[in-house]
DNA sequence: CACTAAAACGGAGGCGCCTCCGTTTATTAC
DNA sequence: GTAATAAACGGAGGCGCCTCCGTTTTAGTG
């Protein structure tokens, strides 16, 4: 056990080395690629097309992400940073119970894409299981964020909180497996939006 | 949903169509040695190299099994029943403790196959549950059997029963993946024997 | 026996996985 | 600038997966 740098947990800050220009732009071009090959093609997307796509050698995918799990975890971390992100973006942009809807249509099309994704990251989670402890935190923090502030403002109900949403939220993605999922999960969320804006003020 | 003959929740049962010949040649050969090949190379053998040990072609093997978690279901119970019949077969050989080892040693064996098995199964499992349940029904009665003889007759003590044992097992396959396993696992079955052993005839 | 339809066979072919290693490129030292 | 060296590239090659379909075999029928 040789002392790293500072590198106890991490897994995407890119400090630890700084690699050569060339494989970094290499590499961020594969996982920008992944990650949409991914979202069209599904989890098992071949990883020939993403390299080639990319512009690059299949080599050079193996050598940056030695299995698919781990070029799927680096997808997963990133989308899930772009998610909360949005957060802070949409309550700076909306009114806060919009900025709240917007995030939860967002979410619902992250949690599509983890669908497959979780069932295949199931051998890295087994060896690294603050992956979903990780980032579901930061997630769930995010929806905090956002449902405390419309509460406070008065343009959602003030008898819920953000576990409640999630909860309700967790109804919606029970099964994205049928075609028409995407536009009944958007109505569904818009329902329950409606229903947390009843009686807004009230609380 | 034509009405099937009376294929309900077959699986093994060869009844429901005969088969013509030579299929049901092939198909017994494919399933003799994927056995053998799962055994040897692990649960990830090379189907090909199944086909081509059976001396059919990939298309055969396919036909019959079509994808590799058929084929590893049939393994798996197959070997579950020839387990479950040596209980039987022990115990009219041997003194009832003397078979209740052997037995256990036996059922050792057995689990370490399974646990690559149950990873590839998972898929299978969800859509096709009884397969557990069904099996290791019939495992744990095979060992009770063993288990109240040996208590009737005496030859090892009278406190405890097959769920003990079961238990006592369990520990033993908790890590089965380095290379000494199979040694160490066989001492522990003679240690626990010895400890069934001792006091006999007690109870 | 011969004939036929249905069943089963088998392997070529297309694709994906992953490794290995000769070639290219970025960086560092002068 | 040039040279040297370590880092990175990329794709050929070997293997496995699975499908598709022309060929062969079996089980009936007369």
């Amino acid at each position: 056990m040789a002392a790293e740098p500072s590198a106890i947990t991490e897994a995407k800050v890119e400090e630890a080395k700084p690699l050569r220009a060339d494989a970094q732009r290499n590499r961020d071009r594969l996982v920008e690629v992944a990650a949409a090959v991914f979202a069209e093609r599904g989890i098992d997307a071949s990883l020939e097309e993403i390299a080639r796509r990319a512009g690059v050698g299949i080599g050079t995918l193996y050598r940056h992400f030695p299995t698919r799990e781990h070029l799927v975890e680096v997808v997963y971390r990133r989308e899930a940073e772009a998610l909360c992100a949005a957060a802070g973006e949409l309550a700076g942009k909306h009114p806060s119970d919009v900025a709240l809807e917007q995030w939860m249509q967002r979410f619902v099309d992250y949690i599509a894409t983890k669908r497959g994704l979780a069932t295949s990251l199931r051998i890295l989670l087994t060896t690294n299981s603050t992956l979903f402890s990780d980032t579901s935190g930061r997630v769930s923090q995010a929806l905090r964020q956002l449902v405390e502030a419309a509460v406070a403002e008065g343009t959602i109900r003030g008898d819920v909180d953000a576990s409640d949403v999630l909860h309700a939220l967790s109804g919606i993605y029970s099964a994205p497996d049928t075609p028409q999922w995407r536009d009944r999960s958007r109505r569904l969320v818009s329902l329950l939006m409606d229903g947390l804006r009843f009686g807004a003020g009230k609380g």
